[in-house]
DNA sequence: CTGTATCCCGTAAGATACTG
DNA sequence: CAGTATCTTACGGGATACAG
């Protein structure tokens, strides 16, 4: 039932909102997502993803500036960059892990007949 | 680090996208965190979260479309509107619970200094 | 390859006033 | 009180072309 470690200070509301100050935009998460697994190229992320350069971009250096993601310029032939996850980033593993469980469990049942390479029979037990 | 349950089918940051389809938006996750501590009436929420009418309707109505809130009318003298959330919205708790505890956590190493109404003297032993 | 510069558009979000 | 109508604005997000 959604506790708040020790504090009344701060309302839970206010909380959720300080975080997706951080997280907000259709991207960043869906970013952190990959990285947390490994390392990308620029191109690789924008190929992977599906967002154009201009956006991955932006997303990217607003993620620096909150030292989300590492950039790394590589000495290779053409020039390589390639952007990691950081410590302080991993710390939002849970949030990401939550929203990518839900996404595999309930995202069916909540929005109906989903995108067709994936088409579960909507198994629904619970009720509303 | 970052697992899916059984299944490759889809990938995280796809299984992130379609959470993120249900909960975008600055409020939904909002609204929801604080309908997961208690049922609100239609103006208490407007006051509690400060957001005019006209967005805090859309933002019911989407997510009572996507069965995440119960809107119940109930017979009081002036009519007054009670939401609650549902028990698919429940499944969300992970997810808000996460933000929740990142926010009142990680907010203020990651952006910097915070509203005035928090003066957290930045506890900040992990490294970047 | 890695970005940035323009240009463009849809919509999210807010203010205000008004109706049931 | 609960909501809708109207208007407006800002920004998120995208395509394309171009520069380093």
């Amino acid at each position: 039932m959604l506790v708040c470690p020790g504090s009344e200070a701060k309302s839970q509301h206010q909380a959720v909102h300080d975080t997706l100050d951080v997280v907000s935009g259709k991207w960043k998460l869906i970013i952190l997502a990959v990285l947390l697994v490994r390392p990308y190229r620029f191109k690789e992320l924008s190929r992977e993803l599906g967002v154009s350069p201009r956006i991955l971009s932006k997303e990217l250096q607003e993620m620096e500036g909150h030292h989300l993601v590492t950039r790394t310029v590589c000495n290779t032939r053409p020039v390589s960059v390639e952007y990691a996850c950081t410590a302080h980033s991993r710390t939002l593993l849970p949030v990401v892990q939550a929203m990518a469980d839900w996404g595999y469990l309930h995202y069916e049942a909540v929005v109906g007949s989903k995108r067709p390479d994936d088409p579960t029979p909507r198994r629904h037990t619970d009720r509303d």
